[in-house]
DNA sequence: TATATGCATCATTAATAATGAAATATTGAT
DNA sequence: ATCAATATTTCATTATTAATGATGCATATA
């Protein structure tokens, strides 16, 4: 068994078909059913199923994807490994939930551009729950997320605190309000932002429900339909007081179990952590430290 | 990069010569230095420095050797993951002080053996330092040690407690007079065993020092030779009783700041935990609940 | 029953790895 | 200084292994 072996075995298990798999992996599909059978003869064990549409995974093939997967990673860390010789450069891609970027990142980040001059850094956005999967798929070396999180393959380290609150148009006086000038809904950023469902339960627990989702690309946009009273969000503080002190739109504090949340940096326990991302990790740490 | 490269890599770097590599790997010479080229070529970087009397890993050979061993351990996991059906069967290898499988393993492991007869489970003794070491090279799945021990890849659970004690000839009332009677020696089990340290601190702080040691094979032998009036030696209270009831030999009790001493389980933290070795994980921790 | 889809088989070709012999280099001893 | 010993590199040759493309077989769907 090697390590190809295992990155056909990979690709078959996840196409669920061997000339799907074969096409993805550059080749021909008798070549895939080739290597997949002497795979499985040095096992002494079948690791498909083969039925008219495909094949499908044996008990023994389940157990063995893991480790497929964990020898991929751990061959590309290796690469990594012996081309890092300390010095933080290249890429360093980074995630982060869109509020968290706007509100804190940016002094951050350019203290640390400035200061790693050799790194690429590039920040992609999602919601919490894309992220943790762009973590554990290494899409990202580590992401800022909403907490709390707990996952036995992540590290999580608290990054951030908001305050977050209710974005009402001016006129509404009462959160518990919102529904009786008309239609209203739930403005959120993105499908499965952490926030709405968050946002829910705080409406819920004053009484209004039932109420329609809308969602937005950018923060911007939120604002101007929250101002024209088309519907009521959950932002951190920070960024909506701009827009509350220009009259634009109204802010409801909340208590502090709703209202405060934890922004986390997680990253992958196991897999190796580059240079650049040491780096990170220590140009953060006096911003963590303060969130402590 | 494969597996088979990182397992050329591997030979070569602890071989620290490409002949030897060869040899080791049934192999001939040019074919490791063809494969080793290979692999530097494809990372781009040099592995071994080459100099008159073999190689040396360069820096980058450096970084990648933990990488080169941990894939190989992830094959050898990945293979039997794949065997294991959940029922524990084959072999399972534990490392135990000797003292240690005297004292508490039979019930245990007779106990094990009887529940699973389709595990051949085979216990290796040693010191604390070779179980360690066996255990960090999966020789074997798990020991039982001396503790405390404090390593990032072993995780610890205490298995039982002991009261160690020293054992003299009758004749000596006191730990502190036993070198006046002439030659007297500290008899402990092997080079690098763990209470010979501790039975030297012990005498020291009763201002006997520079004794000499001498090693046996069994513990019925040691026995022999303190009771002959050969020398001192230390033990868990549990073996010595007998003998000392036959009045053959003297206990002298210590305080628990010095005799107590807790042996631990030890395991590799990361690596594949088969059915066995989950099932004697069971079968013991009625034990360890009970040493807690 | 025809058709489409997908795996298995097999002969052929291509690519890769292993071998053995000869060349080169360095250390240590005479 | 030279020879012997040891170790790596190079290279042509052979052996092994992988990939290809054509064909056959099975099964589900229309």
């Amino acid at each position: 068994m090697d390590l190809s072996d295992l990155r056909f075995f990979e690709a078959v298990a996840r196409a669920g078909a061997m000339n799907r798999a074969a096409s993805e992996l550059n080749t021909v599909q008798s070549n895939v059913t080739a290597r997949i059978r002497l795979l499985e003869d040095a096992l002494g064990t079948s690791l498909f199923d083969r039925h008219s549409r495909g094949v499908r995974l044996t008990p023994a093939g389940e157990r063995l994807l893991p480790f497929a997967k964990a020898a991929e990673r751990l061959l590309a860390d290796a690469k990594r490994a012996v081309a890092d010789d300390g010095v933080p450069r290249g890429d360093l891609v980074l995630g982060s939930l869109e509020t968290t970027a706007a509100m804190h990142l940016s002094p951050v980040l350019t203290g640390f551009v400035g200061e790693y001059p050799g790194v690429d850094l590039s920040i992609r956005t999602g919601t919490t729950a894309e992220l943790i999967e762009d973590v554990l798929e290494n899409r990202v070396e580590g992401a800022f997320v909403c907490g709390p999180v707990d996952h036995p393959d992540l590290e999580c380290q608290t990054a951030f605190h908001e305050d977050l609150v209710a974005v009402t148009a001016p006129g509404v006086a009462d959160l518990r309000r919102i529904a009786e000038n008309g239609e209203v809904k739930i403005v959120v950023l993105r499908v499965g932002c952490s926030y709405r469902r968050k946002l829910e339960e705080i409406l819920a627990a004053r009484g209004v429900t039932g109420l329609r989702i809308l969602e937005f690309g950018t923060i911007e946009t939120i604002m101007g339909c929250v101002a024209a009273g088309l519907g009521v969000t959950l932002l951190p503080r920070g960024i909506a007081r701009a827009v509350a002190e220009q009259g634009r739109v109204r802010i409801h504090a909340l208590p502090a179990k709703e209202g405060r949340v934890t922004t986390l940096f997680i990253q992958r326990r196991d897999s190796y952590r580059s240079p650049a991302m040491a780096a990170f990790m220590d140009h953060l740490y006096p911003v963590r430290a303060a969130a402590e």
